[in-house]
RNA sequence: GCGCCUGUGGCGAAAUUGGUAGACGCGCCAGACUUAGGAUCUGGUGUUUAGCGACGUGUAGGUUCGAGUCCUAUCAGGCGCACCA
């Protein structure tokens, strides 16, 4: 008999439900905690035991903290929307509200196994129309908003209105696309159409024309953060840049807030680092440049102003509108042809071929200090959408701009005195300029010789704003977020299109369901697959959705027909698991409050730069608007490491149907071939198991060691085609999800990556069954006694309790999991079986090891389930030792040990360890320098 | 190129933050009990040496009575950003 998990664990899963031991409500007499996981994208493929990683950490953390008396939101749902839904509906015709319901249940049936503390009544599914309801209602908030950067806020774009209509754009001073100069009367004279176009320069929701990384292969354009590499993270496909006509989110608007919010939450301290990379934070000048005999001038951005005397030349973006107007009539088939050019090559060539490339524009630009002419250039290495898309070039002390002017043979004129650049250029902001200005341009006013680089750069800026000739300006690389997509599982845009002006739906008639459609490819005419509906027409003056063929432009419109993308549903659903049922809000007011923000959040670091940022951009927004109570949605956030596969090789000797083991196959040609992991224990292979695993090895011979195979192994992804992947269903089938748990847990550092490795698993299904053993004979009868327990025992129980009170906030849980090896080690050595001290070692189990610890705390006689047992509080007293043992050193080697009491005086310590006998023979004689003792450790003494 | 992180037995890893390495687990070796089990228990297991001992935390220096931990240089691996002006 002994330790049938099989049997418990069905048991307090089955009661667990049945009493709703996991159901959460707020209660105002306990004190809240918000744990939450990044929830999953229920893929086809089910869960590999490296996807539970994250949660069984975070289910720890949450038994924890509910055994300490916290009331503890712990919720999980799915991000249901998604392209391999979509993808597998298009060659299959299935719909992917089907497969996505079908994978969610396998998800659930694999997760329900593992004995996670989910409330799973607050569930939540993006693609539910009662979740994306919220998700529309968003959005048509932030399309009704702009972005006041006085007051550092989200405002109604309806004030914007007020204020133009009273005074044009003066006095606003709002995120926006283009700046625009307005004044009231321009903007009262304007048709309405007019005037919602030019609103778009400032919604945080907005219709945009831009440049985006389109992906022919997927029918649809993606975000920065899914392009990887100029291809398409999922899929791997090309990627071109286009410029089309997208929803876009006005993320660049938050750059400097959610830069600052970093600083008051407990991130990582990498993972900080990459958002504050991705944000892109430089601060700089920005400078007019007329262009030579002519009205015309543009503007560029550097952050070394100070190089200003050693600009010979300028470059354009090949896609910034200046090239067409400053290109002359003998430039003109050059420029066009190399536009066409750069217009050709995808993401990914760009990436790949960096070689110098660019035509002069014919035009000359005025440097507004010296007066001096500089040719202009159009070059791709400078790119549109960072700046002002055009730069003033100075070779000396750029490598691109040094590259091209090498290139083109442009003049390379050093401005830091011994700076050599003969060779490369010097990039670094050190040393003593000279040169600014040179003999010829010693009037222009400026002169910054001698000066450091940053004394320079200051004296430059302060220079150029006081004669107008630019401005201080803080660049982000930061953009705006593309919205749009053009797939069809996805939520639908709450907006229809009135004479080309798009308008909300009002907001009482959210949620705007998603059509079916007969395809889920893009139409024909090349519109997104929701072109494909027939009930797709707002009938205005009835609210309600019609037939697309009744569409008059005049009560019935055209519905949108792009489909948000896959951040938008994950991007506030911490929110509404506060209240997930709530059909009149997102979240209540009273839930808002109550539960305010995730105190421990737990995920991968894939997300940092994609939904980590929009999640902020968005919960930030709501915050202004007054519908969050708390600006950051995550307090603390956890990185678990990804499990990589191990793969297992055998050695087939080429041409043979014959495998020799790892060791004796460098003695032959050998083929390494992967081997299913599952049939592999300790790199032994099972070769029956392998015989039955493939008919074409029914027959295969085998040349062994010590008579064993031995296989080979490797870290590699876990993946299908290497034969490493391992489900947790088998490992909870063999070892039980306790085990399961708590070998996790021992694998390794949480934040790590590391490979799966069943070999070890044994060890952690011994330690459950020795605390089993402890507490029953082998006939199965419990031999707990209420005896008092022995001080050793004390001692033992309660080292325990200390350490894993230590370890669980720190996340330490692998040696979390050894404290608890060592303690059922020392218990089972005194042979203790004091019920009141194995009550202890059950409730601190509990969070790693729930089933067992239920089952054993109800045979102890509890009527409750042991997840509302109390948290002990470890007794110092127990801790005493009674003698401390020092290691005696002689400088600073160890020679031997003596005990002491605790409390013995230094002076008590020195004289003993001088007076012993062992003493003598180190010091030999020589004179002691120095003695020094650490407390309860070391006694050294110095001597020479 | 810029920024961040990691290097410790055959393997996964510990190390109270500067206190005298390798906890715990796997594996391996030996033994015990067993009508054999992929069970349980006990002991051993960094290298070297017959032994005392010596040497050991990627490499080379340094600070210190004392360094896996701090400093300098260097090598290797990983991650992020990247024509960002």
């Amino acid at each position: 008999m002994g330790y049938n998990f099989t049997d418990i664990e069905k048991k307090w899963q089955a009661r667990w439900k049945e009493n709703n031991t996991y159901r959460v409500k707020e209660d105002e007499s306990k004190e809240k905690f918000y744990v939450l996981n990044m929830f999953p994208y229920p893929s086809g493929a089910g869960l590999h035991v490296g996807h539970p990683l994250g949660y069984i950490a975070s289910d720890i953390y949450a038994r924890y903290k509910r055994l300490q008396g916290y009331n503890v939101l712990n919720p999980m749902g799915y991000d249901a929307y998604g392209l391999p839904a979509e993808q597998y509906a298009i060659k299959t015709g299935q719909h992917p509200a089907i497969t996505t319901e079908q994978n969610i249940a396998r998800y659930r049936e694999q997760l329900d196994k593992i004995g996670f503390c989910f409330d799973w009544e607050r569930e939540i599914r993006t693609c539910d129309a009662d979740y994306y309801h919220w998700t529309q209602w968003a959005f048509i908030k932030m399309f009704n908003s702009y972005y006041d950067n006085d007051a550092c806020c989200a405002k109604p774009i309806a004030e914007l209105c007020e204020k133009l209509a009273a005074a044009g754009t003066a006095g606003i001073n709002a995120a926006c696309g283009k700046e625009l100069e307005l004044t009231a009367e321009q903007w009262n004279a304007m048709s309405e159409k007019e005037q919602q176009e030019t609103l778009m320069n400032w919604r945080i929701a907005f219709l945009g024309e831009t440049m985006v990384n389109w992906c022919p292969a997927l029918g649809t354009v993606l975000a920065n953060d899914e392009v990887v590499d100029g291809v398409s993270e999922r899929g791997g496909f090309p990627v071109v840049q286009k410029k089309m006509k997208q929803w876009c989110l006005r993320v660049s608007a938050y750059a400097q807030r959610l830069l600052d919010g970093l600083n008051t939450i407990d991130w990582t301290d990498s993972l900080k680092e990459t958002q504050r990379n991705w944000i892109g934070r430089s601060e700089g000048t920005e400078m007019e440049f007329y262009v030579k005999d002519s009205e015309k001038h543009f503007t560029i951005f550097t952050t070394r102003a100070d190089t200003i005397f050693g600009v010979t030349f300028m470059v354009l973006a090949p896609e910034s509108e200046l090239v067409a107007e400053l290109t002359t009539a003998e430039q003109s088939e050059a420029v066009k042809a190399y536009i066409e050019r750069t217009k050709k090559r995808t993401e990914r060539e760009r990436m790949v071929d960096r070689s110098v490339t660019g035509v002069f524009t014919g035009s000359y630009a005025v440097n507004p200090i010296t007066g001096e002419n500089i040719p202009i250039w159009v070059s791709d290495y400078v790119l549109s959408g960072y700046g002002t898309g055009a730069i003033m070039a100075v070779p000396a002390h750029d490598s691109r701009d040094y590259a091209f002017a090498k290139h083109f043979g442009i003049e390379i004129r050093p401005l830091i005195e011994g700076c050599d650049v003969s060779e490369e250029s010097f990039d670094a902001k050190e040393g003593t300029i000279i040169n600014s200005p040179t003999a010829a341009f010693a009037s222009c006013g400026l002169s910054l010789n001698g000066l450091s680089v940053v004394e320079a750069i200051a004296a430059t800026k302060k220079y150029v704003s006081e004669n107008n000739l630019g401005r201080i300006k803080v660049n982000y690389r930061l953009r705006d977020a593309i919205f749009s997509r053009q797939s069809y599982w996805g939520e639908p845009f709450p907006i229809y299109y009135k004479n080309g002006v798009p308008c909300p739906i009002p907001e009482e008639c959210l949620p705007l369901q998603l059509p079916e459609v007969e395809k889920f490819l893009p139409t024909e005419s090349g519109e997104p697959p929701l072109g494909h509906a027939k009930m797709w027409a707002w009938d205005e003056a009835n609210r309600c959705i019609v037939d697309k063929t009744l569409i008059d432009e005049k009560n019935i419109f055209p519905l949108e027909l792009n489909t948000m993308p896959g951040f938008a549903g994950s991007s506030a659903y911490y929110l509404r698991y506060m209240d997930p049922k709530n059909d009149k809000a997102l979240v209540s007011e009273q839930a808002d409050k109550y539960w305010q923000n995730v105190d421990l959040y737990v995920g991968g670091t894939e997300h940092a730069t994609g939904h980590l940022i929009y999640s902020r951009f968005w919960n930030k927004f709501l915050f202004d608007l007054g519908y969050s109570v708390v600006e950051e949605p995550f307090k603390k956030l956890v990185n678990q490491g990804m499990i990589q596969g191990r793969s297992n090789f055998v050695y087939r000797i080429k041409d043979t149907n014959t495998f020799v083991s790892l060791n004796l196959s460098k003695e032959y040609d050998v083929t390494p071939l992967h081997v299913d992991v599952n049939i592999v224990k300790n790199d032994e292979l099972d070769i029956e198991a392998f015989r039955a695993w493939r008919p074409e090895y029914n027959d295969a011979e085998f040349i062994l060691e010590d008579g064993k195979y031995i296989c080979g192994w490797a870290v590699e992804k876990m993946s299908k085609s290497m034969y490493n992947v391992v489900n947790p269903d088998t490992i909870v089938e063999n070892f039980g999800a306790d085990t399961l748990r708590l070998y996790e847990m021992f694998l390794g550092p949480l934040e790590q990556s590391k490979p799966w490795d069943t070999n070890g698993i044994d060890g952690c299904h011994r330690f459950l069954r020795k605390i089993w053993n402890i507490c029953f004979d082998k006939e199965d009868n419990l031999v707990l006694t209420d005896e008092q327990p022995t001080r050793e025992e004390l001692k033992a129980i309660h080292r325990l309790i200390k350490k894993v009170s230590e370890d669980i906030p720190n996340f330490s849980y692998n040696t979390t999991v050894s404290a608890f090896m060592i303690c059922a080690n020392e218990l089972s050595s005194l042979k203790c079986n004091k019920r009141s001290v194995m009550e202890l070692f059950v409730i601190v189990l509990a969070p790693f090891a729930p089933h067992i610890c239920e089952e054993l705390w109800s045979l102890m006689g509890h009527t409750t389930s042991v997840c509302d047992a109390e948290w002990p509080k470890c007794n110092e007293e127990y801790l005493k030792e009674d003698s401390i043992k020092y290691t005696i050193s002689f400088n600073g080697k160890a020679r031997f040990t003596m005990d002491f009491a605790p409390e013995a005086a230094r002076e008590e310590i020195e004289a003993a360890v001088l007076a012993n006998e062992q003493s003598q023979k180190y010091l030999d004689g020589k004179s002691i320098k120095k003695i020094i003792v650490v407390p309860k450790k070391i006694v050294n003494i110095v001597i020479g």
